[in-house]
This record gives C-alpha cells, structure tokens and sequence, in this order.
DNA sequence: GCTACATTTCGCCACATGACGAACTACCAA
DNA sequence: TTGGTAGTTCGTCATGTGGCGAAATGTAGC
C-alpha cells in the first residue's frame, strides 16, 4: 500500500478546492445523503454532482453504500477516515458560520424528508 | 472583517491544492527563504515563484518580510497564523515521508549556505 | 425477457490555472 | 543620476477543471 504521499495529499487538497464540494461535505454531516438529494439542494445536473462524489471517493473525504438503484453517501468513518478527519474538522469549523452551508443545511432537512422516489422525478423534470 | 467565510476557506484549500506551493510550504518550515532561493530548489521560472508566493500570501499561509531588494518568506507565526495553522500540520504530517519533499529540505540545507548574490544570478543565467 | 429509472460515463464547451519570457518596479551602490 | 539587480506584473500559451446533455450501466419489478 502507502502510494506516494504527495500524490494522496493532493487528492485531498484538490478535492477540498471547490465550493461545491465543500458545501457536499457540509452536508454530509447531517447524515447520508443520495446523488439526487445533493443534487437537489445544490441546483447541479446528477451528472456534474456524481462527478464530484467520485472526486471526493477518490481522496477518501466520503465513503459510499449501493441500496438497490440508489446511492447513498457519507463521510467516512473509523479507521478508513483517520487520514482526512482532521482536515474535514478543519473545514467545519471554518464553514461553521457560512451563510450559504446554513441555507444549505436546512434545505438538506426539507430534502431527507422528501420521498426520494419523488425528489429525483422533480430534478429530472428541471433538466429537460 | 470577517469575510465570507466560504471564499476564506476555498482560498486556502485551492493555495493548498498545487505540488509547487505545498513544497515551498514544507521548504518553509527549515525558516524564511527568499524568492530566488526556492526558485532554485523548484527548478521554476522567478516569476512563477512569485505568483505562487502570492497565492500562499493571500491565503495567509505565507508572512513576508522585505530586506532591500530581497524578500523573504516565511511561515505566519503568533495569531496570523492560528486559522491556517491545523491544516498546515495536517500537509507536514502527510508529507513526512515523501521522498521529493526531503530532497527539497537537502536542498535548501545546501542553499541556504549560499551567498544569495551568487545564486540569484545563477538563476538569471539558467533562464536565458 | 422488457421497461422504468437512479446513477455513471462520455463528449463537448467555456473558463481557470500554471508555466514561461519580457517588460516594469523598487532598491542599492557607484 | 545612472546601472545593475531582486522581485513583481503582464501577455501568451497549453493544459486542467466544472458544467451540461446524451448515451451507457445496472438494478427492481413486471
């Protein structure tokens, strides 16, 4: 295993350079969320959020769970996440404050509350 | 004061996510260099050096201090630094074993025992 | 099997970024 | 004041990145 550091250090860093992104892993503190309810609240095509969640797998700042036709991601936990907790704890504690991760926060409420069967019609509906 | 704090985190995530500029900031850590200094170690153009100092500063990664017609750039010490600092131990832990980053820190043993006038100038020939 | 549908992958475009050399600035020393 | 020099800014170019819609993939249910 250990690629070389500089290689893994960057995925992270790179990922984290991107407000969306971000405001994902804002998100994600809530709880699980699926490709079409991160879709939802940040107003992006499905295409360009799974985009972003493979960059985010990539670096290891998520981990992912298949439930039949859906995704589900989360922000990793135990061991698989020690390397990027404290970069993420960081990012929190700077975002803490952030108009925009707030409204988002919110939104992420109204949104797990939502049919998902019914959330994802309505965003596919928005892109046509 | 005070601005959005989204824009604060994403300038020192994107400063971050270069391999030039986190070598200079592990570079850093052995104390200040000036400007032709890690344009040496690097193997870049001075101009490149600069605009990526810029970035750093402007991130607050980086303080600098002029003397003449040298500037010399260094780590934020003291409340400058107490935002960025996590992450900056975070980069420097995850770094630790990266093979380029310890030929970088021989480097600027060797460099820093120059006489800077020399090595300006070496810099200068090497780029015509 | 076939259909419906959540997600991913692909192809494309617009824009951001990193590199360089040349021109410009600021400062020291004659 | 004039030269020389460290550093920055500017113009340009090649490459990378984020966005979309369309096509491909895989899964549930008939």
């Amino acid at each position: 295993m250990n690629e070389e550091p500089m290689r893994m250090a960057l995925r992270v860093t790179k990922a984290l350079a991107d407000v969306q992104r971000a405001r994902i892993l804002m998100m994600l503190r809530a709880g699980e969320l699926c490709v079409c309810q991160i879709a939802e609240v940040l107003g992006l095509a499905m295409s360009t959020v799974s985009k972003h969640l493979s960059i985010l797998d990539g670096a290891g700042l998520v981990e992912s769970r298949k439930d039949g036709r859906w995704m589900f991601y989360r922000l990793p936990e135990g061991k698989a996440g020690e390397f990027v907790r404290p970069v993420l704890e960081w990012l929190g504690g700077a975002l803490q404050k952030d108009e925009q991760v707030r409204r988002d926060a919110k939104q992420v409420q109204r949104v797990v509350a939502c049919d998902p069967e019914r959330l994802c019609q309505r965003i596919r509906r928005r892109q046509q």
